[in-house]
DNA sequence: GGTCCCGGTAAGTGCTAACTTACCGTTAGC
DNA sequence: GCTAACGGTAAGTTAGCACTTACCGGGACC
């Protein structure tokens, strides 16, 4: 139940980032994905693994390569995780803010 | 234009986020943080300085110690990022799977 | 069945992140 | 002015992360 956490670590990187994008423009093998990275092929497998250990990315079988793809549901999950973080945080905040502006002035 | 982008990684750690979440509760001295935290004080200086880098806190000085708050700019900026990177990727994703769809039965 | 392609994994390397202790400047209070 | 609290920074250690090359199994095609 804390996935999602690791879910925000697998997208603080950069380059997961980018896989993460070019992953929502259409499913693609790991090969066509390393061919449009300046790193190698298994770097890129083992950033996969990372998207799909944090359930952001599933993978399928197609004859001889493997299709990855977003996980909606994943996806979901953290983007949930991450609206209750903002509204915890900030409504927080802005109660602390209120009842501090009454001695401010 | 890109500090953003630290910023998801400065929440991705997290001791940085349960910091985060303290100072949304309300304002605090550093060594008031560190109490709470099973980390040494200068970590928790260490940590703050991530987190101002990235623009999500301030701090002023107040006599003796150092106040240290939520700036709401910087989660401001980097909530938007997060939803303009979700809407492109999902909006995308979305896109090609109804395409799919009409293949796929 | 032999030969390619595809991709996961093992092993190793370099760098950075998170932490520690030790030190130092600054402010407050006597 | 002295002393004590607060907190930033320097220096050093350790663990993990992002990457590489080398290797290996599995499916596809002839």
């Amino acid at each position: 139940m804390t996935y999602r956490v690791d879910g925000l670590a697998a997208l603080a990187d950069p380059t997961r980032r980018t896989i993460f994008e070019r992953l929502a423009e259409r499913p693609r093998a790991v090969g066509d994905l390393a061919g449009d990275l300046p790193i190698s092929r298994p770097a890129v497998s083992q950033h996969l693994r990372v998207l799909k250990d944090a359930g952001l990315v599933v993978d399928r079988p197609a004859g001889n390569r493997r299709i990855y793809e977003l996980d909606l549901d994943g996806v979901g999950a953290l983007r949930a995780y991450l609206d209750q973080f903002w509204n915890r945080s900030l409504t927080a905040f802005k109660a602390v803010a209120e009842q501090g502006d009454e001695e401010v002035s």
